[in-house]
DNA sequence: AAATTCTAACTTTTT
DNA sequence: GTTAGAATTT
């Protein structure tokens, strides 16, 4: 470890004195003074302000480059942290680009979870406690793990698990170590959520990972703050090694990536983060937004730098997305400014119902293929991407673009790894590289079907502990004192023959690629997709094909699980052009030419649970959100709502997006919905002619005042009733409750009925809204007043 | 043990 | 309208 930096040197120096490289290096060439400033404040502590679009990946990638090639650190000695694989691999390709290829990989730039592993994987005896710690080749647990593990601990614990789902409980432990709760300080409250279970079964289960040596991805991060605090020497080894520290997304810092940074900036406090506190939209899952709000506190004499030139987006889309964001309190504020042309304006248009939206946008965007809108230039469908709030939104797209045979991708369905089939071959091969994994063994030792079902697995378990050994081994024992009878045995005995079989195979060096064939032929794993007539069958042998290939790029089966556990993700090099379809969660740090905006209703958007759970702060991050979406459209953005969609198979309305209203007029164009259905809103646009003049009086008249949503609402009501509540519910009450009654419900307690959709309730418990059947609740007495 | 029917719920998602 | 998980039947 070397020490060579000087303690006394100022934290940071004041802009105008500030060294600038000797020589002009010629990747600094084209960056604007924010920008160069940002690339250029070597030392101290840096709080880089960037906007959407500004360059702020360039700047932070540039500033690692210009960092190695003054020789301020050796590669190895710059911490870059991003919160995606993605966001790392790109940045690793941009810094090789500039520095052209001349310098060798960070093997510091990664994931705050994959430079967790690193770290932990050097100090794994140290956590844990007196006997029972952690070995360095700990086994990472992901989601469908964890669940499992926490049911069997639910029911050796006799909790009622119908109360308390393993998958809550799951969440719960999440959110404790993302805001590094440890066993002993659990949340008053929480802790005793689990019939006063709580506390004691997080510490059952913290003591089962370490059994098993597994830790759980909440653990990654946890296990590394308390390892720096209960160990400063171990905590200045990694403060020195780590010269500079740059951080990616820094306003989707929790609480214990938070404390995990500062922790390491402590000695050198070079720490450069980058973030925009109006693209912070994963306030629920525990990033503070505080966090870079703090910052300056945090670390005195920050250098703050605001980068403000927008590059990616036209002057009125920008101008649109500024407008809506200044709704938001409590900004550390910017201002967004181009140069670009002005562009067109951001398009709003309302149809009668979610149908209707999709045939739209799918019209729109057959025309931008005929080459009707010579303006923008060439659109192709890889310049398009549809942006929704809420995954099913996805769906009446993908019918739409199905039946007019029109080519779309669906970004963010489930991951390549995070497939049944893929989970069950990898879980194979976790047994044939570690027996002790048993968790890998409850996987697959029924998979395929081998007539082992609960009996058998508590016959295997039984012997197991009896004998102090893995599961692995309790299989043997039982094959061996014929503890099964008929089917089961003898499948028991080809299953654990199978797994010996491998381990030999593994010590008399087969190669990885061969054996892991063989392991999933012999298993009958193959065939049983084989044989499966399921329509989805052929795809996931496709897949399984797929993960095989993948083997080859890794010298073992050791190495390609360690590096799966942590890279969840896949590229599919798609040939043909297609339209993106995505979540605007999904959508940020992306930018497509043409963006359509569909489904902004309240309710939808702002999401009516964001907004009852966390009140203003939700609202205000649903607002975040929509600016995301606004502002990854370079030249055209269209916002759309629908007056009536199907949730969960009835059809419902709702009002236009509260955040219609807040987007600046001057930034926006009205246009007509085709077809119209006689009367109500869309009678009113019918009148609005070609000229911007004629449209702005429509506007003016119509979406901005309260008349357009009366007669929105009057449209509606032809219909049939219709409750103006926040979620309204198009249908006839149920015969024993109206609105407003108060109800009892088993699990929820009392609530007040605030919509009914035939047998269903929407019930506002303490707890939040739930949707529930008339049968399952009972009317309590009632009297009190009704909000609405 | 496997196939079947029934039930109750339903944001956003990375590692 | 769909889906996961539980309950029930075969």
């Amino acid at each position: 470890m070397d020490l060579t930096d000087d303690p006394d040197r100022p934290t940071a120096v004041p802009l105008s004195q500030r060294a600038v490289a000797a020589r002009p290096a010629p990747y600094l060439e084209g960056l604007n003074p924010a920008q160069r400033a940002a690339v250029e404040v070597l030392d101290g502590p840096v709080l880089m302000l960037a906007g959407a679009g500004t360059g702020k990946t360039r700047a932070l990638t540039t500033r690692i480059a210009h960092l190695l090639m003054l020789g301020r650190a050796r590669p190895g000695q710059l911490l870059a942290v991003t919160f995606t694989n993605k966001a790392a691999r790109e940045m690793k390709t941009r810094i090789a680009r500039l520095l052209g290829d001349t310098v060798e990989g960070m093997p510091w730039l990664g994931t705050f979870h994959s430079i967790s592993v690193k770290i932990l994987r050097r100090h794994a005896e140290m956590i844990g406690r007196d006997g029972l710690h952690l070995k360095p080749s700990f086994t990472i647990l992901d989601t469908d793990d964890q669940i499992r593990l926490l049911k069997q601990l639910i029911q050796a614990e006799n909790i009622d698990e119908k109360r308390w789902p393993a998958r809550q409980l799951a969440h719960l432990i999440d959110g404790w170590k993302n805001r590094c709760i440890g066993p002993g300080s659990l949340p008053r409250g929480e802790g005793e959520a689990f019939d006063g279970h709580g506390g004691k079964l997080y510490a059952a289960y913290q003591d089962r990972l370490l059994t098993l040596n597994a830790v759980d991805f909440g653990d990654l991060l946890m296990h590394c703050v308390t390892l720096f605090q209960a160990h400063p020497d171990v905590l200045r080894q990694w403060q020195e090694r780590f010269r500079y520290i740059l951080v990616d997304e820094y306003q989707d810092t929790n609480v214990a990536q938070y404390m995990w940074l500062r922790l390491l900036a402590q000695a050198h406090r070079n720490i450069c983060c980058v973030g925009d506190d109006d693209q912070s939209i994963y306030g629920w899952r525990g990033a503070e937004v505080g966090n870079i709000l703090r910052f300056e506190k945090d670390f005195p004499g920050a250098e703050v730098i605001r980068l403000e030139q927008n590059y990616r987006s036209t002057p009125q889309i920008l101008g649109a997305a500024s407008g809506l964001i200044a709704a938001n309190q409590g900004r550390l504020g910017k201002t967004l400014w181009t140069d670009a042309e002005p562009g067109e304006p951001v398009r709003l248009i309302g149809h009668w119902d979610s149908e209707a939206e999709a045939r739209w946008i799918g019209e729109e965007i057959e025309a931008f293929q005929g080459g009707h809108r010579a303006a923008l230039g060439r659109v192709g469908l890889d310049d398009i991407a549809i942006l929704v709030r809420a995954s099913h939104q996805m769906r009446a797209f993908e019918d739409r673009f199905m039946t007019i045979g029109l080519p779309y991708r669906v970004i963010g369905g489930p991951r390549f790894y995070e497939r049944q089939e893929i989970r069950d071959a990898m879980a194979y091969f976790r047994l044939v590289v570690s027996p002790d994994d048993d968790l890998a063994f409850e996987r697959i030792v029924n998979t395929p079907k081998r007539g082992l079902g609960d009996k058998a697995l508590q016959t295997i378990q039984h012997a197991a502990r009896q004998n102090g050994v893995n599961l692995l081994e309790g299989a043997r024992i039982v094959v061996e004192e014929k503890q099964l009878g008929g089917k089961g045995l003898a499948n028991l005995r080809d299953f654990v023959g199978l797994i010996g079989r491998s381990h030999m195979a593994v010590r008399d060096g087969v190669g990885h690629v061969e054996l892991a064939e063989r392991v999933l032929d012999e298993s009958g794993y193959t065939t049983m997709w084989q044989t499966d007539k399921s329509p989805d069958a052929p795809g996931r042998l496709d897949n399984l094909k797929e993960l095989v290939k993948a083997l080859e790029e890794f010298e073992n089966l050791q190495g390609f699980l360690e590096h799966v556990s942590l890279v969840m993700d896949r590229d599919d090099g798609e040939q043909t052009e297609q339209v993106s379809i995505m979540t605007l969660h999904g959508a940020k740090g992306l930018e497509f030419p043409v963006v359509f905006l569909p489904g902004w209703e309240d309710g939808l958007f702002p999401n009516q649970r964001a907004m009852d759970e966390q009140g203003t702060k939700g609202l205000e991050e649903e607002r975040r959100l929509a600016y995301v979406g606004i502002t990854r459209a370079e030249r055209l953005a269209t916002i759309t709502f629908a007056g009536n969609r199907r949730l969960y198979g009835q059809w419902q309305s709702a009002l236009p997006s509260r955040f219609i209203d807040e987007l600046p007029e001057e930034h926006v164009e009205v246009l007509t919905p085709p077809g119209l259905y006689g009367g109500g809103y869309g009678a009113a646009m019918a009148m609005a002619g070609g000229t911007r003049m004629e449209e702005r009086v429509q506007k003016a008249d119509v979406y901005n005042s309260p008349g357009w949503k009366r007669m929105q609402a009057r449209a509606a009501d032809r219909r049939g009733p219709v409750h103006r509540t926040p979620v309204t519910i198009d249908a006839a009450p149920a015969s024993r409750f109206t609105v407003g009654d108060r109800v009892l419900h088993a699990k929820f307690g009392e609530g007040q009925i605030i919509g009914i959709a035939e047998e269903t309730l929407t019930v506002q418990f303490e707890a939040g809204f739930k949707n529930i059947k008339a049968a399952y609740v009972q009317p309590a007495g009632g009297g009190d007043d009704v909000p609405f």
